[in-house]
DNA sequence: GCCAACTGTATCAATGTACGATACAGTAGG
DNA sequence: CCTACTGTATCGTACATTGATACAGTTGGC
C-alpha cells in the first residue's frame, strides 16, 4: 500500500510518482494492469484527485502509463535500450547519493558493498517475476 | 569543480548541498579544511551569496560544517554510529531509486549488481583516502 | 439513441518556497 | 580602533505546488 506524507517537504506529486514507479519496477503492477482512477486513488490516499492526475500524466510522459479519457489508466512496459548511456547515468546518479550518504555516515566501502548486495537479494526475493 | 545548473528544476541550494556533501564524502575536502566564503564561492558559481550561505547552514545543521561569523567555514568530520538504522535507511532509500530506475529501463538485476560493483571500484580509486 | 455516471483535462486562485537585494553584526589584522 | 572581511536576518518578488471548479470524452444500461 502506498503511503503519502503530507508533512514532507517533497511534493505530493513527486512522492506518488516515486511510489508508482517502484511498484511497476517491482512487478506489483504489470503491463496491461489497470490502475485506480484519479479520484479513487486520491480518496484512498487522502489527497486531491488533481494531484493524482498530474502524477499519472507525469508517468505517461515517461512512457510508463497509457491514459484514456473516460477509460482509465493502464500500465505499459517501457521499451528502450538497457545499455542506453543516459539510463546508466540516471542509475549511477542515484547510486552516487547512496554511496555519499554511506561514506558520510562512516560506513566503510566494503560494508557499503555488502549492504548493496543484500538489498539486491531482498529485492529479487520480493519482486513478483 | 562544482557545477550549478540554474535551469534545473532542483533548487540551487539543494544542488550545492549535494555537491558539497559528495566532495566531503570523497575526501576532496577533509576535516579541518576551510571552505571559500559565501561570497567567494557564489561569485565562482555565478549565483547569489545568500544561496551559498543557506547551503552552508544546511550542512552545518547536518553536522558537516562548523561556521563562525567573520571566521569562515570549516569542514568537520561527522561523528556517529556507522550501524545506525536511520543512516542505513537513508542509504537504502537512495539505493531503491537506483534499482527502480534500472529495472524500469530493463536492466537485469545481475547487470545492475555489476554496475554497482564497478561504480564502487571507481569511487575507491578516485577517492583521496 | 440517449442519458447517467464515470473517466481524464483545463483553468484559475491561494498558499508556500526559492531566490535575490539589502541592512545588520561579529571577527581578524594592520 | 578601524577597515575589510566574515556570516545573519529581514523583506519583496517570482515561481511552484496544491486544491476548487468547470469542461469534455467514453462507457454501459435502458
Amino acid at each position: 500500500m502506498i503511503q503519502i506524507d503530507t508533512d514532507s517537504p517533497v511534493p505530493l506529486e513527486d512522492q506518488l510518482k516515486r511510489a508508482l514507479r517502484e511498484a511497476i519496477a517491482r512487478g506489483e503492477v504489470q503491463s496491461g494492469d489497470e490502475l485506480p482512477s484519479s479520484r479513487q486513488l486520491a480518496g484512498d490516499l487522502g489527497i486531491h484527485f488533481n494531484t493524482v492526475a498530474r502524477a499519472y500524466r507525469g508517468l505517461r510522459d515517461e512512457g510508463l502509463l497509457r491514459i484514456g479519457r473516460g477509460r482509465g489508466v493502464v500500465v505499459r512496459a517501457r521499451e528502450g535500450d538497457p545499455e542506453d548511456p543516459a539510463l546508466h547515468a540516471r542509475v549511477l546518479d542515484h547510486l552516487r547519493d547512496a554511496v555519499t550518504e554511506a561514506r558520510l555516515g562512516g560506513i566503510p566501502l566494503a560494508r557499503t558493498e555488502e549492504l548493496f548486495r543484500s538489498y539486491l537479494e531482498r529485492w529479487q526475493e520480493e519482486s513478483k517475476a
